[in-house]
DNA sequence: CCGATCCTGATA
DNA sequence: TATCAGGATCGG
């Protein structure tokens, strides 16, 4: 679900709210989704949120993060759901009281009805409140490491796209480097991180650069198109607040949806017409993943 | 390179 | 009943 545009929003949302708070417990309802011993980052306060591609660092006091991936169905939100795999439970003072269990796993999770729900704009109880990690398909997870850790398992991530880092240079370089079709290269997170199925479709089609075509065959100057159209239509959907497509498999952490579906050029508008030429959009698989692409615009 | 796989749906 | 889904990894 959440490439980076959705994953930046939830860091923007989340940031003011949960900077400063303090890790009292941890109900891990699905062990699928939650990866590392939750008893090391009790009482642990939270200093920092930040992203790189689609991963989320809730960054935690004496250098422990909290790694966040959301894979295709995952977020984290101020409410519960049906699909709640983990509750991290929030608070100001800075630690327990020494008889509260710090830790629950499993059972005992569908008694939080009784937390009060945070009315729109009301302010925050200053006792805490928590935090879901929800995700349908169970593909995301949340995961303990320490800071050198974090390093070891981002080593084979790629620069961000968003990152000064990411220049025109760096990414023809690497276009130079591969013969695979561009839309499957710009998917690979290991060169440069964040491009997803949705805007890997739409940079192409406003970069007029077939999906089809081998990574080395791109021009320098279209190359020099597609890194710009890149950082410009991630910058845009968040403004946006992200996508939010038709099985609403994405939400905002207050659970509403972002706006940029409202302007997707070519993604999920097979049969369309193109916003350009008003040719069929057309649907192709690409390593068994959908391309949509305007045949007559893009060659 | 491709396909299968991890899961739980919604939709044609 | 079959296909599709904002991801990524693994094996052949």
């Amino acid at each position: 679900m959440p490439e980076l545009p959705e994953v930046e929003t939830i860091r923007i949302q989340l940031e003011p709210k949960i900077v400063g708070q303090t890790i009292r417990s941890i109900d891990i309802i699905c062990p699928k989704s939650f990866c590392g011993n939750p008893h090391k980052i009790i009482g642990k306060k939270i200093i920092s949120l930040t992203r790189r591609g689609k991963q989320l660092s809730i960054n935690l006091s004496d250098n422990y993060v909290l790694l966040a991936h959301f894979k295709m169905t995952g977020g984290l939100f101020f409410h519960p759901s049906k699909h709640t795999r983990v509750i991290l439970k929030l608070g100001s003072r800075p630690s327990l009281s020494k008889r509260e269990t710090p830790t629950n796993v499993g059972e005992g999770d569908l008694k939080q009805k009784d937390v009060a729900p945070l009315s729109r704009g009301a302010v925050r109880r200053t006792e805490g409140f928590n935090l879901y990690f929800s995700d349908l398909r169970k593909f995301g997870w949340l995961k303990i490491l320490t800071q050198n850790e974090l390093a070891q398992t981002q080593k084979n991530l790629g620069v961000d796209i968003l990152s000064p880092d990411f220049t025109q240079k760096y990414f023809f370089k690497q276009l130079q480097s591969s013969s695979r079709p561009i839309k499957i290269f710009l998917l690979d997170q290991s060169k440069f991180a964040g491009i997803g199925n949705i805007y890997a479709c739409d940079s192409l089609f406003l970069s007029k650069i077939n999906p089809l075509t081998p990574a080395k065959n791109i021009s320098l100057s279209k190359s020099n198109t597609l890194q710009h159209n890149l950082q410009k239509i991630m910058s845009e959907s968040i403004l946006h607040g992200g996508s939010t497509a038709r099985d609403r498999g994405y939400l905002m952490p207050d659970g509403q949806g972002g706006s940029h579906q409202d302007h997707f050029l070519v993604y999920q508008r097979e049969n369309e017409k193109c916003l350009i030429c008003n040719s069929k959009i057309k649907r192709i698989k690409q390593a068994g993943r959908s391309t949509f692409y305007c045949p007559h615009c893009q060659k």
